[in-house]
RNA sequence: GCGUCGGUGGUAGAGUGGUCAAUUACAACAGACUGUAAAUCUGUCGGCUUCGGCCUACGAAGGUUCAAAUCCUUCCCGACGCA
């Protein structure tokens, strides 16, 4: 049922168009994932997802599984309790063991560091008993998270999460991996991936051995941190394995990214896509795509959207401030979303003054459109031949501000 | 007219002799957010500043005191009660 097929490839990068077909019909290729984590894009219904131009949504496995996968399985499967009848992937838990895990309770450790100097690296915490609020803790068989609502200990082994997954029952579904900390040694990071290298392959031999292989494709995880070898490594590992596609995944010093991205899909075998994992900003978006990704997700367009964050050609501002208040004019001049064609900025100042739901919807609604046509635009100028000049253009003027 | 209680920073409302430029909340102003622990979090919020301080402030004016938002006197204003 799964099928990657590539329809162009851009001279001189790696970046290339392609489709991806699964059960629940097609995806063209670059495109954006929205971030659809308990079963629903916060504060987005499925007529408004597929109307922002969303091809595909990913969820979460560890969320769901808390929600409770067997009754989701019962209910008809995620597709249906969530009525969205297009493609639908499921994260493994893995990001989950770095954010619950080195990433809890720490201030200003997330997906991207923005560290300022070397010596402000925080100490990782991976020691288990070390007093530290954390609520996920690993060995060599799996990960004990203590859930963030209620307490209550779980245990995912790389198994649990695929048979979670194939309760759940997305088409595209990943390998459980550790998401480890920029922040660790690498002494750490040879032994996180070591481990997440035989997850990787019980996770592959689990599913094989089950029908859910003729059904649900599964994407394993490429780790390695901000090393080389260690990048490299993992690359050839997974490349090496009988996986229908790869993620891209870890915490990444800004930096770092970019580097990353190459050394893995200057190795990962050209005919099986790419996925980005947890990428999205404008920048990072063409970088990946220029550099051969195919899929991205990320939470800022619908996180930012909910904190007033919005995202136009001229570079992201916050919707809620003094200047906009009483401006008539659309979020985004030009913009075909419902949002922009509708409301105006003063509106939406308004709306987020007087912390209104619909606020966080509308400028979910605004970004996802804003991120999700951008990376279609990436697509139509691949296929064009243009790439590069579009994105020349588009990053010129959204960053033109910043820069001055 | 008499009596009682009260008047605090944009608002509400703490504080009842020094640790008070004054708790807290809200509002306001700004910032952050990258496989969602997040409709969240952070900072600023009298004026000036060479960042050590200085000045002006708790209805108004006097007074007591080394020291007053806090005590006293008078006045103004508000609420309630009695005439």
């Amino acid at each position: 049922m799964f099928k990657f097929v590539i329809n162009k490839e851009l001279q001189g990068t790696l970046a290339r168009t392609g489709t991806i077909s699964t059960p629940h019909g097609d995806i063209q290729t670059p495109a954006f994932v929205s971030v659809g984590t308990k079963g629903t894009v916060k504060g987005l219904s499925p007529k408004d997802i597929s109307e922002a131009g969303t091809q595909v949504i990913i969820a979460n496995t560890y969320h769901l599984y808390l929600a409770g996968d067997e009754k989701i399985k019962k209910l008809g499967g995620l597709h249906k309790f969530m009525n969205w009848n297009k493609p639908l992937m499921t994260d493994s838990g893995g990001f989950q063991v770095f954010s619950l895990g080195a990433a809890y309770g720490q201030k200003g450790v997330s997906k991207i560091g923005h560290r300022k100097h070397e010596d402000e690296i925080a100490l990782p915490v991976t020691a288990p008993e070390d007093g530290l609020p954390k609520i996920a803790r690993i060995d060599p068989n799996g990960v004990m998270f203590r859930s963030h609502s209620d307490g209550s200990a779980h245990y995912f082994t790389p198994e649990k999460s695929i048979e979670i997954q194939h309760n759940l029952g997305a088409d595209i579904i990943f390998a459980f991996d550790e998401c480890t900390s920029p922040y660790e040694s690498l002494h750490y990071q040879k032994e996180a991936l070591e481990r997440t290298h035989r997850w990787a392959k019980r996770c592959l031999e689990y599913h094989k051995g089950t029908e859910h292989s003729k059904i649900q494709a599964l994407f394993g995880i490429i780790q390695g941190g901000r090393d080389e070898t260690l990048r490299k490594e993992s690359a050839e590992f997974m490349a090496g394995l009988d996986f229908d596609g790869y993620g891209i995944g870890g915490s990444f010093e800004k930096e770092d990214m970019e580097k990353a991205v190459e050394w893995c899909n200057n190795i990962l075998p050209k005919e099986k896509p790419r996925h980005l994992l947890g990428i999205g900003e404008p920048l990072d978006l063409f970088m990946a795509v220029e550099k051969g990704c195919d899929l991205f997700d990320c939470v800022a367009p619908t996180r930012l959207g909910r904190n007033g964050g919005v995202y136009t050609k001229d570079g992201k501002v916050n919707i809620y401030n003094q200047e906009y208040r009483e401006d008539p004019g659309p979020i985004d001049e030009g913009c075909e979303c419902y949002a922009c064609k509708n409301f105006s900025r003063g509106y939406m100042a308004h709306l987020f003054h007087q912390k209104e739901m619909l606020a966080g919807v509308l400028a979910s609604i605004h970004n996802t459109h804003f991120i999700v046509s951008m990376v279609d635009r990436m697509r139509e100028e691949i296929n064009s031949g243009d790439f590069l000049k579009y994105k020349k253009e588009f990053v010129e003027r959204y960053y033109k501000n910043k820069l001055t």
